[in-house]
DNA sequence: TATACTTACTAACGAAAAGTAACTTTGTTA
DNA sequence: TAACAAAGTTACTTTTCGTTAGTAAGTATA
């Protein structure tokens, strides 16, 4: 692998957020605690990746784990951590530069309102 | 593939910027147009992969290629588009959280002052 | 008691994307 | 004429993804 002339945080900082998901199932997450499962209903993601990611983000610091034993079945709770609500303006300035810029095709548009 | 709940809009902008690479090839773009073998020394990224995301970056108006015949061997500018430029505040953001937030570990450390 | 069901995952496997190295084309300089 | 540079492209290997199926623990249902 090349050697780049970037700050290597920055670099990191974007090798996490550029990964595929990583970044809706932060947005997903602004809104508050939520479930495993839940996480899996909102995204388009795979049970499978979605395990995967919630792992590396809680490796990195962004998201927390809490399991409750108390409750019928084990329930898992995901949060963002004080690191991962720092970047609720990038996410919400992506959000809204998705709203002013971003035009859907028309497979996008179809993909849309079915199934 | 499942269908998210979320907007197509924010979906997509995701998806776009959550292609490696995609945010460090906008984000030094920041600093001026700039040419094929810039970017591609600037970052660690091969030059199949730096060609195939500029070619979707221009497909999708974050970027303008324009070409350069008069000088001696060809010469290629790559540039942000207004579309592109409307990210600074995010690529900024995400800089930022980074020096904040992002902390190395021994490897990454090494690696920065090797090669 | 057996069965079916739920949550939160993990394993296996084929398909798609990424990384690496070599090659092409046009023109330039030694 | 040989060697070099820019801007890619091709071919090939390795990683990552997406899909489906399966697991463990516990619950509700018959």
């Amino acid at each position: 692998m090349k050697q780049s002339s970037l700050c290597p945080k920055f670099e990191k900082g974007m090798q996490l957020l550029g990964k595929r998901w990583t970044g809706l199932i932060l947005y997903q997450l602004l809104s508050g605690p939520q479930r495993f499962c839940a996480l899996e209903g909102a995204l388009p993601v795979s049970g499978r990746l979605l395990s995967e990611r919630l792992k590396d983000l809680e490796k990195e610091g962004l998201v927390h784990r809490q399991v409750f034993t108390d409750s019928a079945p084990v329930r898992v709770e995901y949060s963002l951590t004080e690191m991962g609500k720092a970047l609720t303006p990038v996410l919400k300035g992506i959000e809204s530069w998705s709203q002013s810029w971003i035009e859907l095709n028309a497979d996008e548009m179809a993909n849309d309102s079915e199934e």
